[in-house]
DNA sequence: CAGTGGTCTAGACCACAAC
DNA sequence: TTGTGGTCTAGACCACTGA
């Protein structure tokens, strides 16, 4: 063990032990470096490896706050996709979300697991639909929803190049296109925001995002488009029920 | 935008765009020096931000590494609960693996966000047992599961307390003893690692863990145990179907 | 065993926000 | 106004490991 890292530890043991609580200050920079006798970037190395873990959270003028966490909120994907006038909503916390800027679309190469889903190469240009959402009366970003469409598929319904797609959106355009009925498939995982995501959700540091992948497939299979939508991990989680229905071997 | 930051954004960019591609390296830190004619810290500042992103991974004596980030592979939580000779299973996959280690048993606070599902006041004491679980041929750590289990449930079934629990684990016993039928319920968020998780699982910087919280309780809604599970979130991701069923208004 | 990244120091100046 | 954390430098030595 480094010095910083025996300083990162005791700092970490103090602060779940309470001896710092939620939204109270760990001591001063000065203050650590005369406690533990070393120089002031060994202090700064072990308060940045507590920040990376999202324990604190330095506050200029008046010192290292220990973050309080809020409790998660839940998101239930109920597997029951619902359609208003607006569009399609894969849950109910999501409906009362709206985006706050014009849709914007680009073209340029699809990342490296969304081409796998999508059935095409590894850097191959696909057209990328961003989303910003977020509650329309305080303006705050919820979500951010990036959707992936292979240039085939827009070649043939050139509207899903265009930021306005209408009302039901892509989806709609797509099965009256007659790929319909779409079916859909999702996945969860998490890492880290880019900084522009950092940016757009303000997030601290040391706060991962949650990660929704959905495919939509037509009837026959075929990829029509992913869908990547990022959330505050510390501040969302993704719930749903568990039936009961013992089997007595898989 | 600062010395570093800028520094940090254009070796990012040239990553994403395939300058550098994975499992190469990035310029070493004299190079990196010379090119932006900073000092060493500087640098260094700017290759930290690209390790807490995911993006990079130094190796000594070789250099700083683009990671390569492997497709994720599915965990489908299935709605439907196993139960083989061992124990209970939530999916087909975790279904292969086995404790690497006997469960620790100890006594301890409660997590502040899994109190609420328990019933109890924040910081209450609670029985936490420790399980590490993978893949029985290489050793190799897949998950780790704590359960939180309220000191009166244990009064009531003290063999809760103990490390081996016996077939069927802690739910044949609480079902036995006439809390069952066992009712669960799910959700999915995520959170970096503490440096024990980050050890025991050989995360690498940047990566956070999934986090599945399982709620148990008894038909009356008794609150009987709060099973947290971790998983490497670059590794896995959590999967399930979407049911088409279109209505009109939620 | 040489070269890479890792740790640590002393010192300087800057920038922001609470008072 | 001022004290806090933020940035940056120059320099020294260490430790691991792959060629």
């Amino acid at each position: 063990m480094t010095l910083w890292q025996d300083i990162a530890t005791t700092l970490r043991e103090e602060i779940v032990r309470g001896v710092y609580p939620p939204d109270s200050t760990i001591p001063k920079e000065t203050a650590l470096m005369a406690r533990h006798r070393v120089g002031r970037e060994t202090i700064r190395r072990a308060i940045a490896q507590l920040v990376a873990e999202g324990l604190v959270e330095p506050v200029r003028r008046r010192g290292t706050v220990v973050r309080n966490r809020p409790a998660r909120r839940r998101i239930t994907r109920s597997r029951q996709v619902y359609r208003d006038e607006i569009g399609y909503f894969f849950d109910h916390t999501a409906q009362g979300w709206r985006p706050l800027q014009t849709p914007t679309v680009s073209r340029g190469p699809v990342p490296y697991d969304v081409a796998s889903l999508l059935g095409v190469e590894p850097g191959a240009e696909v057209t990328i639909r961003d989303r910003v959402m977020g509650d329309p009366d305080t303006r705050q970003v919820k979500q951010l929803a990036t959707s992936y469409i292979p240039v085939e598929i827009v070649t043939q319904f050139p509207i899903l190049g265009q930021a306005n797609t209408g009302p039901g959106g892509i989806y709609d355009r797509l099965e009256e296109g007659g790929q319909g009925p779409i079916e859909w498939r999702e996945a969860i995982s998490a890492r880290m925001p880019t900084p522009t995501e950092a940016r757009l959700m303000r997030l601290p540091a040391g706060v991962p995002v949650l990660r929704i992948v959905r495919l939509a497939t037509s009837p026959s299979g075929r990829p029509l488009e992913v869908n990547e939508t990022r959330l505050n991990a510390e501040e969302w989680e993704v719930g749903y029920p568990i039936a009961r229905e013992v089997s007595a071997q898989a």
